[in-house]
DNA sequence: CACGAGGACTCGTGTACACAAGTGGAATCG
DNA sequence: CGATTCCACTTGTGTACACGAGTCCTCGTG
């Protein structure tokens, strides 16, 4: 956090100057997660530049993910959430009748909890439907429910399975039982095969962004599993992830 | 691409309803990826805002990563790199000797190429030599290459194999023969036996935008692979990944 | 025809100012 | 003492203006 000053004779805009100078202080932990940045008057008096300038310089920041600003409290560094790992691989995804979510946090001494925000029939979007392999437009039960980590919302998923299935079994309660939904399909018979997960990343929608607390210019990462059981597609699960939170874990035999 | 006009009833800011009627209009596709946006000076002249408005309706859609801005042409809707998917499991890694890579693009009919950009002995990061099981500071051998679909750059990759592994085998050189540099390990009698693959996405930094020629707004995916063969680490490979341009695809076996 | 100079357009960066609105502590009033 | 008001501070949103620099087309000259 030295004094500097800006260079007028570098290519390089002012704005980005002072944005490396509060860069360089986050990365160094000079400036720890959480801590108050310079206010937008104190960068204009110490550099001598425009309010607009130095709000330039701050967005710079917020852009790269590494700082937030509140309204009438001031810039902030960015609080990472606690990172998690998400064991995918087949060993840990059904363990003692648990799901892969509630091992991976034990496993990593987390205080975690899920609040169930819908559960009931609606409408699949069409990409949806097209993976279960129903025709647009049909009625599916749907189970949208968010994840907390130590209190802070970090995922949000939602499944959806075909009425045949879910109908008339504890699929369609709030608290599905031991071995959550996919118990209850093992209990009618259906055999699991596999479970295909496609990972993509992108900038969250506002809506994602209030759901999860997200602050501006945080990614997402998108997670659509899949989950094939007796020759057919029983589940798809739509979740979307503070990427800040999360660290996605693969094992993957040779052969 | 109806006419729209700013509701100054609304508690909206009048740059979030400047923004929200362009990215109405590229969700919907009326203003396809590649097509010019309004300019700065247009907006101010339909909706009589100010050019600093103006300009800030554009940035969110940059922060969006829906936009780009190219300086003396005007405003762009974002082209999005064709989209691939990376094939990560066990069976389509090693198909026929061909890399991953390889087969994935075959699959989805896409022009590729690989740049090598070093290859050649090295330092790793600490947490490079970590995963290799190495004391910090060994040297190892580094190879570091990008990737380009149709002509895109969408991919960029590091390798770090240790030393008394690679020495004096063709992995030190630029192009290792068929199957790759695992090829040449099972020729020298390493029997692989997994790879755990961590994924996680983030804003780039600036030295990865410039690489991979990314627009502000757009995150990447990062992926660390760690091959184990004989019982010990091999190779650690951290790849930056155009987030837009990959949907990274996993199969599960249940059991 | 080839080349270069202009000029009109674009975005990039910077100034100065104004008012609204959220936050939090100090002062004041009952 | 407790509640409310007020004030100083913060960021949020908007105006108007200036100049620099990249792009691209046109026009004029050799």
């Amino acid at each position: 956090m030295a004094l500097r000053r800006i260079d007028p004779a570098s290519d390089r805009a002012v704005y980005r100057q002072i944005a490396d100078h509060l860069r360089a202080d986050i990365e160094s932990h000079e400036r720890p997660p959480g801590s108050q940045l310079p206010s937008e008057s104190s960068l204009v008096a110490d550099y001598g530049v425009s309010r607009v300038t130095a709000r330039r310089a701050l967005s710079v920041l917020v852009t790269d993910g590494l700082a937030i600003s509140e309204h009438g409290k001031g810039w902030f560094v960015r609080r990472r959430p606690p990172v998690k790992r998400l064991s995918s691989d087949r060993f840990a995804r059904r363990h003692e009748g648990k799901a892969a979510f509630t091992v991976d946090m034990e496993a990593n001494e987390r205080k975690f909890s899920v609040e169930v925000i819908y559960v009931g029939q609606g409408d699949a979007p069409p990409e949806i439907t097209s993976r279960l392999g129903l025709p647009p437009g049909t009625a599916v039960l749907v189970r949208r429910r968010r994840y907390l980590v130590e209190g802070q919302p970090t995922e949000f998923a939602t499944s959806y399975i075909p009425l045949d299935i879910a109908a008339g079994t504890p699929i369609e309660q709030e608290n599905p039982g031991p071995g959550g939904i996919y118990g209850r399909m093992e209990d009618h018979g259906l055999v699991f095969e596999r479970y295909d997960e496609e990972i993509s990343a992108r900038m969250p929608t506002e809506d994602e962004a209030r759901h999860l607390s997200l602050p501006a210019g945080s990614p997402v990462l998108h997670l659509v599993r899949t989950a094939v059981a007796s020759g057919r597609v029983v589940e798809v699960c739509d979740t979307i992830m503070d990427s800040a939170a999360f660290v996605l874990f693969y094992s993957l035999p040779a052969r």
